[in-house]
RNA sequence: GUCCCCGUAGUUCAAUGGAUAGAACGAGAGACUUCUAAUCCCUUAAUGCAGGUUCGAUUCCUGCCGGGGGCACCA
């Protein structure tokens, strides 16, 4: 119901202008109020309050007959808005008649488009570190949303199972069974020791090929890397081995006769470097180094042309906070490379508190607690929401004593509550569902319109923003607003919960409130989807 | 030193340049003979500092002060 007061201020405005539709509650701001008679204020060279009359005129004239209820100015210039309480029923009709497809929404210059989605991509030289976790989330997310916003996503996860890691890490394997000595940087955490203990024979046999053995565990980890993304819900369309993908089809090569093409390549100190100050970076980036091995950015440009050689235009690419630095070379890889539209969000580190001390290290083993450590204690659900409730942005502090309580003070299990009591009164309301389900135009129509306390319409309100949530977040990507969401519309639920009843009712009411029921039913699925959440069924 | 992110209730976080800055946890008070009280209702408290742009700044710009991260011929 947004939508169309939307596009009739759009209308009046004009197709660019950007204004404000905001959502209020029932208060004397209305439902809805706009800031947009600044915008024509603006546009026009008139005073805000010359604005704001003569675009109530205008709507006045444009906006369907019964469909506001009160329109009125207030402050320096804002309109607030009083729709209907027809429109609100019909709202909750239209989620209904929509199910599943409420929450889609075409957006321009995303519906049909084919996008690349690059996210997490960790090293298989051990298990998953809490910001790895934290990236997948937010990928696997915002995939969701751009989806439900009409574009085609591949979900990748580049692997990088070639090159001086692999090699180091079948030296660690090594180094761990005392096999060869131990070097400064090889990776030592118990998991190497692990895998070493577990394969000695292998070990052993393949002692002097470190970097095959490398090859071996590292495939190993990616396995059980596999796993704990699988058991958290995050799911990849694509495992791009940097190795047969990429090296072997001479990529890196591509890419680099693409900037020799473009004559940003040059020697010095005996390394080949690519001119990515020319498009500002903050200085010049090694493809080869003095001794002949490609880097890792070069192999990386490669992966880039790769994606662009297949048909994507547009790639976002999710990367942790130890890639901050990486950030301007890769974009101006990409742009040289010829990849449109190239966007890279970083993620902010990930720390873990409990009693207001932060615990750096994990109790059983000492080193950094690790991903699927974290997922073990607390469970897919809440890690997911907790990671997920944060802008990208900020450094994340997790919570663990709140996370680990299975009660009250959850705003998790707060928000699947609110879904498993409707479900309750949904599966007790077997016989009135069928006679609910013969009610159709405007018998239908009719019982709806009992809808009316402020509960009811509350809870309307609140299920009505979720397509313009879809719609907002695939631009902006703020994934995070959706686990507000659903505590917001979790309160509403449990609100309307409290103060009406449905079963038990007068028929009239009855069908009403059921129907209500089936919508946030509804909404509150297509949001636990797009958020990757379990929709439990009781509690 | 330089680049990036952050600085908002006691704590952890929200707020496409908009009105009276929202939640959660914590603290305090109240509500179950009724569809699951894992709930609801009420109270409490905040924009680091100094300028600037604007009708309007938590948001944009400059400087300062704090916290985190990046600055490899590693990935």
């Amino acid at each position: 119901m947004v939508e169309k007061l939307r596009r009739i201020i759009e209308e009046i405005l004009g197709r660019d202008e950007k204004f404000d539709l905001e959502s209020g509650e029932f208060t004397e701001r209305g439902h809805f109020s706009t800031n947009a008679a600044f915008v024509l204020a603006k546009k026009k060279g008139i005073s805000p309050p010359e604005a704001a009359e003569e675009l109530r005129r205008r709507i006045e004239i444009a906006a369907p007959a019964g469909f506001i209820s009160r329109l009125r100015i207030a402050g320096p210039g804002f309109l607030n808005f009083w729709l209907a309480p027809a429109v609100f029923q019909a709202e909750a009709r239209e989620i209904v008649r929509l199910g599943k497809n409420y929450g889609r929404v075409k957006i321009k210059g995303l519906a049909g488009r084919k996008i690349q989605l690059e996210f997490v991509s960790a090293n298989p030289t051990g298990p998953l570190t809490l910001a790895n976790g934290r990236g997948g989330f937010l990928g696997d997310v915002l995939g969701n949303v751009l989806e439900a916003a009409g574009a085609r996503v591949e979900r990748e996860y580049y692997v990088n199972d070639t090159g001086n890691q692999i090699l180091t890490l079948g030296k660690s394997i090594l180094a761990a069974l005392g096999i060869i000595e131990h070097e400064e940087t090889f990776y030592q955490g118990d998991y190497v020791k692990d895998w070493a203990e577990r394969n000695k024979p292998l070990v052993k046999k393949m002692a002097s090929s470190p970097e095959k053995l490398g090859e071996r565990a590292s495939a190993d980890f990616l396995k059980d890397i596999k796993l704990v993304l699988k058991s958290t819900g995050v799911v990849f369309d694509r495992y791009t081995s940097e190795k047969k993908q990429v090296a072997a089809k001479k990529l890196p090569d591509q890419a680099m006769t693409l900037f020799k093409k473009k004559g940003l390549v040059y020697e010095s100190e005996g390394a080949v470097w690519l001119k990515t100050t020319a498009l500002g970076d903050d200085k010049d980036r090694v493809l080869v180094t003095k001794d002949g091995h490609p880097t890792y950015f070069l192999d990386d440009a490669g992966h880039y042309l790769e994606t662009k050689k297949r048909g994507f235009a547009k790639k976002i690419n999710i990367l942790g906070p130890d890639h901050y630095g990486y950030v301007s070379r890769i974009q101006a890889a990409a742009s040289i490379i010829g990849l449109k539209e190239s966007e890279v969000i970083v993620t902010q580190a990930v720390r873990v508190m409990e009693d207001g001390v932060e615990t750096k290290m994990s109790k059983r083993r000492g080193r950094f607690i690790t991903f699927d450590e974290l997922v073990e204690e607390v469970g897919p659900d809440v890690i997911r929401f907790f990671f997920l409730t944060v802008s990208p942005d900020t450094h994340l502090i997790f919570d663990l004593e709140l996370a680990k309580k299975k009660a009250n003070d959850n705003p998790v299990y707060y928000t699947q509550y609110a879904y498993v009591r409707a479900r309750s009164v949904w599966e007790k309301a077997k016989k009135e569902r069928m006679k609910l389900k013969n009610l159709k135009g405007d018998a239908l129509k009719k019982t709806l319109s009992s809808l009316e306390s402020p509960a009811d319409r509350k809870l309307i309100l609140y299920l009505s923003r979720f397509p313009e949530l879809v719609a907002l977040t695939a631009k902006d990507y703020g994934v995070h607003r959706f686990s507000r969401y659903a505590e917001e519309l979790a309160r509403a639920f449990h609100n309307f919960y409290e103060r009406e009843r449905v079963l038990g009712e007068p028929e009239e009411t009855l069908f009403a409130r059921l129907y209500l029921v089936q919508a946030a039913l509804v909404v509150f699925k297509n949001l636990f989807d797009l958020l990757g959440l379990s929709a439990p069924e009781k509690m």
